[in-house]
DNA sequence: CTGTTCCTGCTTTAT
DNA sequence: GTATAAAGCAGGAACAGA
């Protein structure tokens, strides 16, 4: 590991140079009452606006001169030192924007890879602009589905879409600060901008409205790669020194490329051989701890078979525990967990796929606590190391120098974005090794890795209650403590570290807690700030209707004012009013339409959904016949039934209402408040409230105005 | 034939 | 094309009882 510090920490303390860049964007026109994506491929219509904006200053936008249009003004926010020229033809537009593309060693776009540059090789393709002018290159895959890729001839292109949307990016680098990967939620998200609010459509904006509206993209996409001390350009780079790989390559693969080939890499650097998948399968066969002896059932180690609809075929494996939670409502609950528990294990215990069932005859009789497997004591492994290095350096030099005030504003915000950057692949390295398709995939770690996360946090269960603190709840890595005096707390976080080799740690606080029966199931509110926790609930769900979302707030601030007993059971009373009112209030006019609908995403092709077809695919069926049908007694033309038809892809979310009739669901564009289903709905709100009412200790029955059971005696 | 229970498919969240 | 655990709804098969 030492050997290992040494030759990686140059990667992170050579200084990152600010390398010149461009970004650019370009407006197409598109047909009246077409407001489909223009297809690259097809390049069928003029390029009317083109924008460009460098990190030397440059603001320029391109215009090309059309028909019926004259220039009046600039747009009042169109900045003093952007320029605007016109043109008299689409083809010197273009070869004036191919010059300047020639001229920047990086250029940066927003989905360039998709649309922009692949439309603009494909429009000079047809305008028959000779090849040695062209700076682009598209590279596509096969298939019809797959994604072009967009390269310069000369320089690097940086599509920054992809970047953002890869979900470790998005997830550890920005914690899911943006919620979908489109230019204006992610500008809103991290530069608190957005895109030019336009009211009228694209082809038919004045001049000074279109270029400005044009320049402000490439202003905002440009801006991505520069905020905070060109942070994400920075993380770019540092990506890119990590993962051995190229910016064109880094930014378009998935996290799995990016480990492998840090893997693949350190094999090299050690004259190793990289083995095969089978190798591996071969010699580490494992699936010990998922399965009984007799191959068939599943029996977790804790004695219980898994939940139903986990399925086991294939090479799955056992993974985490949850403790079943002690429901009702709890005060002064402290929650301690294990700082980042799967690869801190990874280390400590030394899991590699070379590690784990060594070929070491001493070694076999040491069987690890939580696994039925040995591991080496001689070598260190090579994941365990590596994931080790990153781990270490984060916790103890970068997240400490981010924090450094002794340190100019910039220094720490440099070490903020390496210690992000170790962050992606300290949290997706235990997913990775437990997938399937990793290279070097290993049964037996991904269930060692699991296994001893499951004998730690049980362990931990029984050190507590020996110490005579009731666990109420805890899921993978934490456990939720009853009233712990400070001195409870540090003799547990003593044990664990002496007996488990693990940090654990006091979290977090909460006055009020309450459980149900339900696991991943809970509301905590903090000691100090208030803040609430919620976990699970189907009011959190983004598929569940506003109307009661809102009910729940309505409960929510009620349950905040709680901190004893006494109080608890005058808020009672409240309580069961706020949902009387609610259940009464459906179908009666008090919500409106969008109050009642459900949001549920295509996780299929619509032609996929064979096997059972939910609600929300047979809704938007129904919406397509109808809208057909619709389009055809209009003499509509075909490109407009195939726009009604792939306008649900895959990944789109339905929105959608509960009606009466056969179909029981309808697209929301379609319904109308009398379509509403009140006593579906009334279901919907009832068991969404139980999940909170349950810890409560309050029936449905007894707000439904029927007493208890004893009342009938 | 009718109502209930159980299982599967699907989507979404927790960690 | 980073993992498993778990909740909850909908739909339909299996089952029980008339």
């Amino acid at each position: 590991m030492q050997e290992f510090s040494e030759k990686f920490i140059d990667i992170f303390l050579t200084p990152i140079p600010d390398v010149k860049r461009l970004a650019m964007d370009i407006e197409v026109k598109v047909g009246e009452r077409d407001f489909r994506i223009p297809d690259p491929r097809l390049a069928a219509q003029e390029i009317i606006s083109i924008s460009f904006v460098a990190s030397d200053g440059l603001k320029l936008v391109y215009m090309l001169e059309r028909e019926g249009f004259n220039f009046n003004k600039l747009h009042e926010s169109f900045p003093n030192d952007a320029k605007l020229y016109f043109f008299k033809t689409e083809k010197e537009l273009l070869v004036e924007s191919f010059r300047i593309l020639w001229d920047y060693p990086v250029v940066i776009t927003f989905n360039g890879d998709n649309f922009d540059l692949s439309y603009m090789f494909h429009r000079a393709e047809k305008l028959k602009i000779e090849r040695d002018l062209n700076p682009i290159h598209v590279k596509r895959g096969f298939g019809i589905m797959s994604k072009a890729e967009c390269d310069l001839r000369k320089g690097v292109h940086i599509d920054v879409f992809n970047f953002f949307f890869n979900r470790s990016i998005s997830g550890y680098a920005f914690s899911g600060a943006y919620q979908n990967a489109s230019l204006n939620s992610i500008s809103a998200a991290l530069l608190g901008e957005k895109k030019y609010a336009h009211e009228e459509e694209i082809h038919d904006m004045e001049y000074g409205v279109l270029a400005w509206y044009n320049l402000k993209d490439s202003i905002l996409t440009l801006e991505l790669t520069r905020f905070n001390n060109s942070l994400v350009w920075n993380l770019i780079i540092l990506l890119c020194r990590i993962t051995k790989m190229p910016i064109h390559d880094m930014i378009r693969r998935q996290i799995s490329t990016w480990i492998q080939n840090i893997f693949y890499f350190e094999h090299r650097r050690n004259n190793f051989l990289i083995p095969r998948r089978s190798e591996i399968k071969n010699v580490k066969k494992g699936g010990e701890i998922s399965f009984k002896s007799d191959g068939q059932k599943i029996l977790a180690s804790n004695g219980q078979f898994t939940a139903p609809g986990n399925d086991f075929d294939g090479q799955k494996f056992l993974g985490a525990y949850v403790v079943a939670p002690v429901a009702g409502i709890h005060y002064n609950v402290v929650v301690m967990d294990f700082s980042s528990l799967y690869p801190s294990i990874i280390k400590e215990f030394n899991l590699s796929y070379e590690t784990v069932l060594c070929p070491h005859k001493d070694d076999e009789k040491h069987l690890v606590k939580g696994t039925p497997y040995h591991i080496c004591t001689h070598k260190m492994g090579i994941f365990a190391y590596v994931v080790g290095f990153f781990r270490d350096t984060r916790v103890k030099y970068f997240k400490p120098k981010s924090a450094d005030k002794s340190l100019s504003q910039k220094q720490r915000s440099y070490y903020y974005t390496i210690q992000q950057a170790l962050k992606v692949f300290i949290n997706a390295s235990y997913g990775v090794f437990g997938s399937q398709n990793f290279p070097l995939f290993c049964l037996p770690v991904a269930e060692s890795t699991t296994g001893i996360g499951q004998y730690s946090i049980k362990q931990t269960i029984m050190k507590a209650e020996q110490l005579g603190v009731e666990v109420l709840y805890g899921d993978t890595d934490s456990v939720f403590l009853s009233n712990p005096s400070k001195s409870q707390m540090k003799e547990i976080s003593d044990w664990s570290k002496k007996e488990l080799d693990l940090d654990l740690e006091e979290e977090k606080t909460y006055q009020f807690l309450a459980l149900s029966q339900r696991k991943k199931n809970y509301i905590g509110i903090y000691k100090d700030t208030k803040y609430v926790d919620i976990k699970g609930l189907v009011v959190k769900k983004k598929n569940t209707p506003e109307f009661i979302k809102k009910a729940f707030s309505q409960l929510l601030e009620i349950l905040k004012q709680i901190t004893n007993d006494d109080e608890f059971q005058l808020a009672r009373k409240e309580i069961i009013a706020i949902v009387k009112d609610n259940l009464k209030k459906i179908g009666s006019g008090a919500f409106a339409l969008e109050d009642y609908a459900i949001n549920i995403s295509l996780k299929k092709h619509l032609k996929d959904y064979t096997k059972s077809v939910p609600q929300h695919v047979r809704a938007v069926n129904a919406f397509i016949e109808r809208e057909i049908k619709k389009a055809q007694d209009n003499k509509a033309s075909k490109n407009e039934i195939i726009a009604i038809k792939n306008r649900y892809q895959k990944g789109v979310v339905v929105q959608f209402i509960k009606s009466k009739g056969p179909i029981g669901a309808k697209v929301t564009e379609h319904a109308k408040l009398q379509d509403i289903n009140s006593k579906k709905y009334r279901e919907l709100l009832k068991s969404a409230l139980e999940q909170v009412l349950d810890a409560l200790g309050i029936s449905f029955e007894e707000i439904k105005g029927i007493k208890k059971m004893d009342a009938f005696i």
